[in-house]
DNA sequence: TCGAACATGTAAAAGGTTACATGATTAC
DNA sequence: GTAATCATGTAACCTTTTACATGTTCGA
């Protein structure tokens, strides 16, 4: 799984211009990729070359023209049998988990700040999922990648609000010793 | 948040070698972080190499000598100091959610295989962590780390299990029409 | 005897981010 | 008038992975 073989799997899904990809990844896909434009537009320039897409040019009118690419038969099969290849794994990288290992080295005030901070993060998350659960035009699957992390997400927050209380006591009896 | 800087944070916990960094990779900090040997050899010397870190050869009697680093005062002071500057955040790839994305494209054998195998996964990293939280010398934040992945893992495992056969009902509707 | 654990490292390649470069239009 | 949106791209850099290279010891 990479930024090439999520822009192969947005083309299944319609025929898109980069910047149109770009958008996918910050709404559909964001609550388990990220990619930058300086990682979609060479991408799709890699699919052009082994014709796994092609491309046309739609003039913009007032707009810059676009280039919008379509998926190849070649193209969606390739990218099926990578399906067929993807283990369903999960790589979590997580800033709050490393600040929270280490939190004894941190002062009180910042650890309070980390967790409000944590739980605007998963609020605004939770609130934005929501607002992509009434599109009706989904796919089941689809359905289920935004209840799931809708699920993680509520659950998480939920946590850090049950211990808050409690991981703040601790930690500055701990900074007192 | 990188290896070099968990690296540093692994030592202001106990002086280590290399190899034993990588375990701590592979036990306490493997639910928010992973790395292999070739990012964390290289990062001790670049430690080394700012002065963050120092190093005593240990002669391993019938095994290999091993480096054994320390660090430094100035290196403590790096890591604190980085800390106060690391933002809350997580970032998550998951390729099997983008698996339930394109579940359409997928047949339903594959699915249910997918479904399964992340079930495995989710209870055996529950059994791991499980294993972790009787370690009783963890500091109040060590512990809230494998509480908080204990409490995502279970309640995702959870989710799978309640939606998996209506996903699996709808998929086969969806492959037929 | 065979694989796992102990122990350290390098080099090439892969994958991605960030900053830069350009420029019109539209909504507030 | 000013920020956001539309639109595409490159280049330098950063981080990390993968594969390779080497060799001992201990337990099953």
């Amino acid at each position: 799984m990479n930024v090439k073989s999520l822009c192969l799997g947005s083309l299944c899904l319609k025929d898109s211009s980069g910047y149109e990809i770009k958008k996918l990844f910050e709404s559909a896909f964001s609550h388990f990729y990220s990619a930058s434009y300086g990682s979609i537009y060479p991408a799709l320039n890699r699919l052009l070359d082994e014709e796994l897409v092609s491309v046309s040019i739609e003039p913009g009118g007032k707009h810059p023209d676009k280039k919008l690419y379509h998926i190849t038969p070649a193209g969606k099969a390739a990218f099926i049998e990578e399906l067929a290849a993807t283990p369903p794994q999960e790589q979590l990288r997580s800033g709050f988990l490393m600040l929270m290992f280490f939190a004894h080295l941190l002062e009180s005030d910042r650890l309070t700040e980390v967790l409000d901070e944590m739980e605007e993060k998963y609020e605004a998350e939770i609130a934005y999922l929501e607002s992509l659960q009434d599109c009706g035009k989904n796919t089941p699957g689809m359905r289920f990648t935004v209840e799931f992390g809708l699920n993680a997400y509520r659950h998480s927050l939920q946590f850090i609000r049950d211990q808050r209380a409690d991981l703040i006591a601790r930690h500055t009896q701990g900074v007192g010793r």
